[in-house]
Order: structure tokens, then C-alpha cells, then sequence
DNA sequence: ATATCAAAGACTCTTATTGTCTTTAATTAA
DNA sequence: TTAATTAAAGACAATAAGAGTCTTTGATAT
């Protein structure tokens, strides 16, 4: 049970784009460079932040992204449910099992967990020192 | 990013052995056929169990499996651990990112839920009506 | 018109999970 | 002591999901 590597990068992407000036756009190419991802992999997870309109884009010569909406209204959860989706971490294998009482229970802990990162908002880390971005570029 | 069907055939497994008359044993054969699997698959989930000591097996006629503790000491995080093992949701994947704020966050979440999950006991639904396993044998 | 950039889709590679089959070892009962 | 029963272990195959690349298309600015 592990959060996939794309929620990873899109987590770390949000804070380098809440971390730009305002109105500043970035490309694709820049944000990888700090990971150290390629571009096109990097791409596709951007396309879904823009998807879940937490970032804008614009293509063209001085395009790129920035946030889409402001930044003390982008939690955690927002980027997490854009790359993973909607599904639930746990559901019943018991076929013909309506009601299971250890999916209600397993859903409560889910949602309650899913609550807790709502409230987080990256904003709060990205201000913080400490948080610089890509560790080892050569 | 969900539990795995070996942690939710587990927790099934465990509801199962937790509602048997005291002292009893049951066999592979018999659990394995309320949630319709394989023998030999399901097999591999109790020997995690047992690992785990959550139950003691007894090899040979006349032998099978029976928890390995009192019923109020099984809580839904230790069958979830004993399959899923110790690995954390979140690993930050930024080389020499000591100390990433992200994680930290994702940490705290994760460290919630598990905490919620320890004090939840299996026990307490096993007892309720209308968790009555193997939907549909046939 | 050209350079720059995002979006989309096809495609491959790798890894983890899922599941089966076979063999070995332990226990009971006859 | 032999046969039946059962768990444990390991090799193996099948599947699915995730990770990542490459190429084409379309929009934007200069």
C-alpha cells in the first residue's frame, strides 16, 4: 500500500509553482530539471493537475504553468485525489457482501485520513525553509 | 493506492476464526471455501498470520487453526501489518531531501490512521449480525 | 514562418501481486 | 508402523498496474 510516484512528483511540482512569483509561468522543462524527471513524463502528470484545475497552462513560446487558483486553497488532498483518482484504499472482496462491517470500518479510517489532509495546505510547507527543491542536481 | 485482496481475504479470515467456539480448529479447506479461494493461496495468508502470532496452526489430522490470543487483543491494524508489513505510504523520492516536509506531513497522516485502525477490534464486528461470511456459496 | 510549448496517444519495460502446483514435514489414528 | 490428514515452503506462471519513452498534433508568441 504506497502512494504512486506520480502523486509524489505532483506534490513536489506544487510547491515549486506556489513558490513562483506571481503570475509567473514555468515550463515543463524546468520542473523536471528539479526532480530530475523527463519532461514528457512530467508532462503527463502536470496535464492532470491542469485537469483538476489546480494549475493553468498555456501552450506557445513564453507558455507554461502556474497555479489556477490561489494558494491557501490547495491542500494535500486536492493534488493527491487529482493524480490518484477517486478510488477507495479498501474494498470488500466478498461477493454478494452488501453492508461488510471491515469496509465501513476501513472506509471510516480512509475518510477520516483523506479529512486530515484536506486541511493541510501546501502552502504552509512551501513557506517553510528547509523545503528547497532537487537535492543533488549536477 | 489500496490494501492488497491478501489483507482484505486476511481480515475476512480472521472475522472467521474469531467467531469460532473456543479451543476449536479449522482447517485450509473449510476457510478457504467462505470466501471461494484456493487452498494453497489462502494457505499463504495464514502463514503470515501465524508469523505475525496473531494465530497458531497445528499441523496433521485433527489440526488447522485457532487464534493465538484473546480475541480483544486483535485489532484491525495488527492483521493489516502482519500482511502488508511494516512499509510506509509515503517515501519521499527527492534524492538527499533529508528531513522533506512533505513526507513529514504524509507521515503524520498515515501514523492517524494506523493509530484509529490499532483501536479498532476485529472482535467488535465479528459479533454483530450481518457479517455473515461467504456470500454466495453454491 | 518559425521557434516554443502543452496535450495526447501508442508503446515498452519493469515490478508487484495474484494465484497454482509440487514437495516436505509434522501430527493423529488405525 | 503405516496411512491419512494437514500446515509450510518454494518454484513457477499469469496478470495487472505503474513507470517511463517517443512521436505526433495543435496552440501561442515573435
Amino acid at each position: 500500500m504506497k502512494y504512486s510516484n506520480a502523486t509524489n512528483y505532483a506534490l513536489h511540482t506544487m510547491v515549486q509553482l506556489i513558490r513562483l512569483p506571481r503570475d509567473a509561468s514555468i515550463g515543463v522543462q524546468e520542473l523536471a530539471k528539479a526532480q530530475q524527471l523527463s519532461p514528457t513524463y512530467l508532462s503527463k502528470i502536470l496535464t492532470k493537475l491542469t485537469k483538476a484545475n489546480l494549475i493553468e497552462s498555456t501552450p506557445g513560446a513564453k507558455g507554461g504553468y502556474r497555479l489556477a487558483r490561489g494558494e491557501r486553497d490547495i491542500s494535500f488532498f486536492d493534488v493527491i485525489q487529482a493524480i490518484e483518482g477517486e478510488s477507495h484504499l479498501f474494498d470488500c472482496t466478498l461477493h454478494r457482501h452488501e453492508g461488510c462491517l471491515i469496509e465501513k470500518v476501513m472506509r471510516d479510517a480512509e475518510a477520516n485520513m483523506k479529512q486530515e489532509l484536506q486541511e493541510q495546505l501546501l502552502v504552509d510547507i512551501a513557506e517553510q525553509a528547509g523545503q528547497q527543491q532537487g537535492g543533488d542536481v549536477k
